[in-house]
DNA sequence: TCGAGATACCTTGACAGCCGAGGTATCTTG
DNA sequence: CAAGATACCTCGGCTGTCAAGGTATCTCGA
């Protein structure tokens, strides 16, 4: 991985639920989308991506079910609940906020 | 804290080495200006500074020294090495990177 | 003079998230 | 029927954060 894991810790939620924003999806599928909206800069381990959809569950951010595949093995589905849609815009406001502040701290030529 | 420690953890390093590229500065010094630019919205722990200062001596991106104090304690002051500006460098680049990705991830009206 | 408060540094142990490694099951295709 | 893609899951180690607690120095006011 060209990026560390640790820049990401911390925003994989965000990410997750982003995702699931637009459209119900499934592990596997949600790791190809980041891999590919990322050019393969970014990637969630599979552990890692197993690991926050249990914590977004515990959490009542995300609900699952078993769905069809087309082709393969069975999907479980995630789909975004009323709180996780509200935590969803919760971590995008502190995403642009740590945007902000980071530039102020590292950026120093202006 | 209003931003969560996970969001910063990985930025850390970067942090505190684009402090030092601007002049030699000492903890407590170095904790205020990060609290102050950000606001109060960053707030490296103690722990969590002296952690990383032990973390990037050994890395020999930092080297210490000791230092007179104006007013109060000695003070233990950190300058930046060559292998310390490279990194700097390089953490800076690794940043936009991830700013740029984060956004294509989160950001997703157009 | 002496105690409070600011300055300043440091360590320990608990905790949480990331991930390497390994495992299971299903479906398609040759 | 074997190989490879799809798809899910767990365990254990590692690393960074931080609450809590400790030490020492200097200033200033009562």
């Amino acid at each position: 991985m060209s990026i560390a894991g640790d820049l990401i810790r911390g925003h994989t939620d965000a990410i997750i639920l982003a995702r699931l924003m637009q459209a119900d999806s499934y592990g596997y599928e949600i790791n190809k989308i980041i891999s590919t909206l990322s050019a393969g800069r970014f990637e969630l381990k599979e552990a890692t991506l197993y690991t926050a959809f249990k914590r977004l569950e515990e959490a009542g951010c995300i609900a699952s079910y078993w769905g069809d595949s087309g082709a393969g093995a069975r999907r479980r589905y995630y789909t975004i609940t009323p709180a996780g849609r509200e935590a969803s815009h919760r971590l995008l406001g502190e995403w642009r906020e740590t945007k902000q502040i980071m530039d102020k701290l590292l950026e120093t030529e202006e």
